[in-house]
DNA sequence: GACTTTTCTGAGAATAACCTGATAAAAGGT
DNA sequence: ACCTTTTATCAGGTTATTCTCAGAAAAGTC
């Protein structure tokens, strides 16, 4: 039926620049999966060609090509006037400042490793602050719990709650996915790093920690055990 | 002569991949008789070949092959440009990561020993989420009873009712097939793993865990014994 | 009604799933 | 460099679930 956690962005077209294949394949399946259109290529050549026909809403690129880099790629296509913003993928110990100050305008940049649901969430904040598109909205507020990603902040009836950064996250996917069984394998995957090498123990451990962050400022326990399954966030209890 | 459980699936194409007779015998067989077309092949050549010719909705495809492994095989038709979701059948003890890995898109797995509704109730999830395709819906509702695929919940005129995954998948099955007497042996082939070692007492057993629970918030029993053949759901009283 | 067969159900042991506190390593801030 | 927070792993305790079995109950047969 829907796709998880964006059902809503449908026609948004993504070119993907990296020269890794796996990693290519993996954003494209993941974000068709999302519902966006994809478009994948290996080299800046080709993504220089890509952006100028596929005409994509926006772009990620890897910073690291065999034949130019990411940012000869970025001044490239800027200066044959295309405007959609980059979402840039580098390595960890890449120099900052060149990426920051590369990231003018609507731009912004991702770490490798980098989770799914980062990737979904930049792309998201990208398309609302630079086309205001019906894109998914800053303040998701499911049942007891408001949480505001742009400030990324959380409120359990009125009540701001201090969240380490994964439990964020986490809290994040289960509330874009409410009254619906996730289970355990797939909040690794969508949560934590692609190249997390644990088992699905600490999806557990986090939970617990929710828990006893969430539950004591709500009158429902919000996130439900389903024994043999996986975890449900439960909007509104049904009688 | 109407399959079990989907009778509208009929036109999907299932290639089946598996090295061992056995399995292959067991999918095509219960698939074919779920309304599925299939193909089956036995290593990862063939694999390859059968994806490109024969255009399956979907693939299982077994993780450890003589030839070569599932990975490999998938990475390859991914190159083809074949899109077609993969559902993954892997032994449990299997590297979770690789596992995991590669099932961020539409893709999934189950892990031998599976039962054939587990199977088929996956095959039905990637589809829905995938092609859209008119298949089973997440919710289905049948007499007094309703069960949400998605929550995995079931209630009973309004009351939720907790059941076992077991007790779950039971239900879940009967429902799938109203007014439709199951034999015992059908309902352990269908709900139980395929290698599960008891006999058919244990069906006895959960119908009656499932009576408990149902019957004191419904006015007709829901499940009907038919002595010498099997068990019945009854959406609507039939003398 | 008496007998046989089949089904139902309660009890219990073994297992599996889950929760949580302790802890160590890593990251981040001052 | 120090302290704090965060992440990740692990093991013990706890609870839920699975499965088997045996006796009770029900249905069918003569």
């Amino acid at each position: 039926m829907n796709s998880l956690q964006n059902p809503s962005e449908d026609g948004i077209k993504v070119l993907i620049v990296d020269d890794e294949p796996s990693i290519r394949d993996l954003l494209t399946r993941h974000l068709r999966f999302e519902g966006f259109r994809t478009h994948a290529v290996g080299n800046g050549h080709d993504a220089v060609d890509a952006a100028e026909k596929g005409e994509p809403d926006i772009i990620l690129l890897d910073v690291m090509l065999p034949d130019m880099s990411g940012f000869s790629v970025t001044k490239k296509i800027r200066s044959m006037g295309i405007t959609a913003p980059v979402l840039f993928l580098t390595a960890r110990d890449e120099t900052e400042d060149k990426i920051t100050g590369l990231t003018v305008g609507g731009d912004d940049y991702v770490t490798k490793p980098f989770s799914l649901a980062e990737i979904v969430a930049r792309i998201q904040a990208i398309l609302r602050r630079t086309k205001a598109a019906e894109s998914q909205d800053a303040v998701l507020e499911v049942g007891e719990v408001r949480i505001n990603n742009d400030a990324h902040e959380v409120y359990a009836n009125g009540t701001l709650v201090d969240l380490s950064p994964t439990e964020y996250n986490l809290l994040h996917f289960l509330m874009s996915n409410p009254n619906q069984v996730l289970k355990k394998e797939q909040i690794l995957n969508h949560v934590w790093d692609y190249d997390f090498g644990g088992n699905t123990a600490i999806v557990e451990s986090y939970v617990s920690y929710l828990r006893r962050k969430l539950d004591a400022l709500t009158v429902e326990p919000v996130i439900i055990t389903k024994r043999g399954v996986g975890y449900m966030y439960r909007s509104t209890k049904k009688a």
